[in-house]
DNA sequence: AAAAGTTATGTTATAGTATAACACAAAGAA
DNA sequence: TTCTTTGTGTTATACTATAACATAACTTTT
């Protein structure tokens, strides 16, 4: 299966925001849109207080609850997810998908982040929680590792040796 | 399957800890004793300041570092775990076992909550990872939601409306 | 037992993450 | 317009975690 580039996924990501929030009736005021383009701008997770600090160096100086307050809009409508082992932000790379949950693969090394919603993961964290009887509302999967690049050359450098 | 009871997996862990610690020639001292002991104590995952809480009511009154030391020592061993969804700690309830990954259901309404580090999720996880050429090295899986018996209540309670 | 080396803890300070509470402003509805 | 809702500004503070250095306790060697 090819993937889209991030950079195309990403641009998707911010038209697909405009429309979205049309239909929905929200608006997406321009800090709102500001800190999601911070976001899709990049290929690792993003942390809060790193977003804010972009801001401020662009002369806009907000304060931390309006950072909070535009990730939080962007969390709710599923335009960006969080990821707690990181306590950083990610833009949603399918954000027109029907959302089910977003499970992720974020490289150590280089820090870059894929998402991997497959059905296997959903089957199997749906049968877990079936065969214990658990009503499942929300899953945090985070697999962290090397990315094949990473891997690859970590590898490479330790054939070197 | 029967699952022992929590109380006799936790008594299990603190004697475990003890033959654990004298194998691997590292020391149980009393403080990190005494954390695992209120790790242990309780159903519900347990914030790193909730113990420090504790350990004043205590007469001992240490500060954070110690709290946070004696939390990475018992992480490390694989004596309790940390759910990076609630910036809490749990104690593991199978630490015996040879450590794979570790994954969690939580409940939202009552708090407890219970490993479920089965076989299928783990191929799931181990799978994913492969056809993401992606070498995978700690996993966070915590699965969100309401036990069976917050189900139940909730269940009921609509009803008698 | 003394000295030296290692491991653990105490202590101070501070970094990093997030939210409560209230004031004000902007946009949309009556 | 006036009212209502929604979003932002601002201050303060809560919560989570670690760096850095001093001291103490335990081990090993002499």
């Amino acid at each position: 299966m090819r993937h889209k580039t991030h950079q195309r996924c990403m641009r998707s990501t911010l038209k697909w925001a405009e429309v979205l929030c049309q239909q929905k009736g929200v608006r997406l005021t321009p800090g709102r849109q500001r800190v999601l383009e911070l976001i899709c701008a990049q290929r690792e997770p993003i942390k809060a207080y790193d977003i804010l600090r972009r801001l401020q160096q662009e002369g806009y100086a907000p304060h931390p609850p309006t950072v909070y307050r535009a990730l939080d809009f962007l969390l709710t409508h599923k335009l960006i997810h969080r990821l707690n082992s990181c306590n950083a932000y990610v833009g949603c790379t399918h954000p027109r998908d029907s959302h089910g949950e977003c499970y992720f693969l974020v490289c150590s090394s280089c820090g870059e982040y894929h998402e991997c919603c497959n059905d296997r993961l959903a089957n199997a964290i749906r049968r877990t929680a079936k065969d214990n009887r658990f009503r499942a509302t929300h899953t945090t999967l985070e697999i962290h590792g090397l990315c094949r690049v990473c891997a690859a050359t970590a590898k490479a450098s330790r054939a070197a040796l």
